[in-house]
DNA sequence: CGTCTTTGACCTGCGC
DNA sequence: GCGCAGGTCAAAGACG
């Protein structure tokens, strides 16, 4: 970001540009050497001219720089004392749980880096400690021995109350729910006979399933997880080989992802995830858990919207079409008994079956910017949580495809990856391969035309007006502040130990230096904000994650992924 | 030699 | 019941 001012001279042409200085001084000799001499000096001035373009474009940058380092920490500081207050509102809600009927009041608490509501306390107190011990309590403590915690309370009446769903509670310990949850059908001999309704509920959460699109060269989005590849199958309606994999980190884990290239669109990756981790996260991994779980809640809590009090509802007419594209999807929260609408345009949403997908889209271009709709913010700005959406049908084509029956809504987060100088700007770009690198760039272009571009501090001032007075956005927020920061601003990389201590916000990034080292260093696939490089192995890729990027990229050079890229599978020897 | 991937076979659910 | 499609298993091969 920053350019190097001292112009890179050899010492031969210091010397020459200095004997040029004194050539200037003595007096014009009419001899040949005058023309070039001339020429030399044009030279130098028009170099002269570009140094001083330079220092003022430096200027200009480290000024920006030191503006969005400052609203930044407002910001994190903030978001902190949001949470602060939300856990003291939980807490003193805790004290008075009389709330169960109507007037409950409607709850999404997205608390991430936290593992249950009770523990988020300790978990603040010990984070408190953290940063200021700078060690690591290395003593897993039961339930709060997660890095991921992201705690989506949501607090449906009746029964299906005390089966917290499993996407929501990635990283939940084993005790508190069965650790086999799939395939689906296992799922009804767990529930009551009696209670249908809870049954179908839980069914519809425990199949719920999260899609995450997003640019990507490599063969599998790094996503912190170890995963093994058990299966590969063509599905129908697209060429491309879905590819089955199984979380190994633990043994008995449960989760599964499906991985599978877009049809319309090879560059693009569907990356589909199922269950809910039985056992502590790696640091890196949280990320990407936190930003499904938190998809997953919306959906799963849409599946029960009709019941009163519940904390979000999606305000999508029940079809048994597949796939109906309502064109807008709205998702109500409430934050201290103050509700207040999330309006996701161009979603889709279907209810044929126990397989509810919501699909986060961190490829798509923004037509139009639900944040601008919030906030009136600029779309253009380093800080610009864009949730616009683009159209849809890629998806629908690919994974939602009429005969498939999954029931998708499609929760586009496209435009988070709009704008070179969005958050998600960089997770687009990193480790991209030529020939992608090229279409980006182009893409690049178109998107970074935007005509205006206000003022930064008025942008910032939005985006915090806008994640701090909403739980989801702070979510998805934190879910990609939390993947950039990682292990890379400041925060050492922790091994599958000591990381289940590490909490959001505790390792924010406090140097850039340190996320510009990162990027030279290398950086994974570059859709996961989280990516991989398939061709390390598992330890180093998680070595490898968290050197991820806060400031924009696209002016920096980028090392092509080292991994060969491509669909997950070849296709050739995969006809059945 | 251990780990991971590949891939054909098999199982299951669903629609007709 | 049959066929189709999605999903999983497990033996064989590849790889470090």
């Amino acid at each position: 970001m920053i350019r190097k001012l001292t112009p890179n001279l050899s010492s031969g042409e210091h010397q020459r540009e200095i004997k040029q200085e004194d050539d200037r001084s003595k007096p014009p000799s009419p001899s040949k050497k005058d023309s070039t001499i001339i020429k030399e000096e044009d030279q130098l001035e028009s170099a002269k001219a570009k140094m001083g373009e330079v220092k003022e474009e430096n200027g200009r940058l480290k000024l920006l720089l030191s503006q969005v380092m400052k609203e930044y920490q407002s910001l994190h500081m903030r978001f902190c004392d949001i949470l602060q207050q939300e856990e003291e509102a939980k807490k003193s809600t805790e004290r008075a749980p009389s709330y169960q009927g109507n007037e409950e009041p409607d709850l999404v608490s997205l608390s991430l880096g936290r593992s249950s509501g009770t523990e988020s306390k300790k978990e603040e107190k010990k984070s408190s400690n953290l940063s200021t011990n700078g060690k690591e309590d290395e003593k897993p403590n039961g339930n709060e021995g997660l890095a991921l915690g992201l705690e989506c309370k949501f607090e449906p009446t009746g029964s299906t109350e005390k089966n917290p769903s499993p996407e929501t509670n990635f990283g939940k310990q084993e005790e508190e729910e069965p650790t086999e949850i799939w395939p689906p059908s296992k799922i009804l001999k767990t529930v009551r006979s009696g209670d249908e309704d809870a049954a179908e509920l839980m069914q519809l959460k425990k199949a719920a399933r999260v899609s995450v699109r997003a640019r990507c060269d490599t063969p599998t989005m790094n996503d912190g997880c170890q995963w093994r590849k058990y299966g590969q199958k063509i599905a129908k309606g697209n060429p491309c080989p879905r590819a089955y994999y199984r979380c190994t980190v633990s043994p008995t884990c449960p989760v599964r992802k499906q991985v599978q290239r877009c049809a319309e669109d090879m560059s693009i990756l569907i990356t589909t995830y199922e269950g809910n981790h039985n056992h502590p996260l790696p640091l890196s991994a949280t990320a990407m858990a936190s930003t499904t779980s938190a998809a997953a809640s919306m959906l799963q809590s849409q599946s029960s919207s009709s019941q009163p009090g519940l904390g979000t509802s999606v305000s999508a007419p029940n079809s048994t079409s597949s796939a109906a594209n309502l064109h807008g999807l709205n998702f109500n929260f409430s934050q201290n008994s103050r509700p207040y609408q999330h309006y996701f345009p161009n979603s889709s949403i279907s209810t044929t079956n126990s397989h509810p997908t919501i699909t986060l889209d961190l490829t798509a271009p923004a037509n139009s910017s639900y944040f601008t709709r919030l906030s009136n913010a600029p779309r253009y700005s380093s800080t610009c949580l864009n949730f616009s959406s683009s159209p849809s049908s890629s998806l629908e084509g690919a994974i939602n495809n009429p005969q498939t029956s999954w029931n998708t809504g499609h929760l586009n987060f496209g435009s988070l990856s709009n704008h070179k100088n969005s958050f998600f700007g960089p997770l687009n770009n990193l480790g991209r391969q030529p020939a992608q690198e090229h279409l980006y760039q182009s893409y690049m272009q178109m998107t970074s035309q935007t005509p205006h571009q206000q003022p930064l501090s008025e942008t910032i001032t939005a985006a915090t007006k806008a994640i701090t007075s909403n739980p989801s956005f702070r979510s998805a927020l934190a879910a990609a502040l939390t993947s950039f920061v990682g292990n890379g601003g400041g925060v050492p990389i922790l091994d599958k130990h000591s990381e289940n201590e590490a909490k959001w916000g505790e390792s924010l990034p406090l140097n850039t230096a340190q996320h510009h080292a990162a990027v030279d260093n290398e950086v994974g696939c570059a859709s996961s904000y989280l990516g991989k490089s398939s061709s390390m192995n598992s330890q180093q890729q998680q070595q490898k994650q968290g050197s991820l990027l806060l400031f924009p990229t696209n002016s920096l050079p980028f090392p092509a992924s080292k991994s060969a890229p491509g669909p997950p599978a070849d296709t050739s020897n995969q006809i059945k």
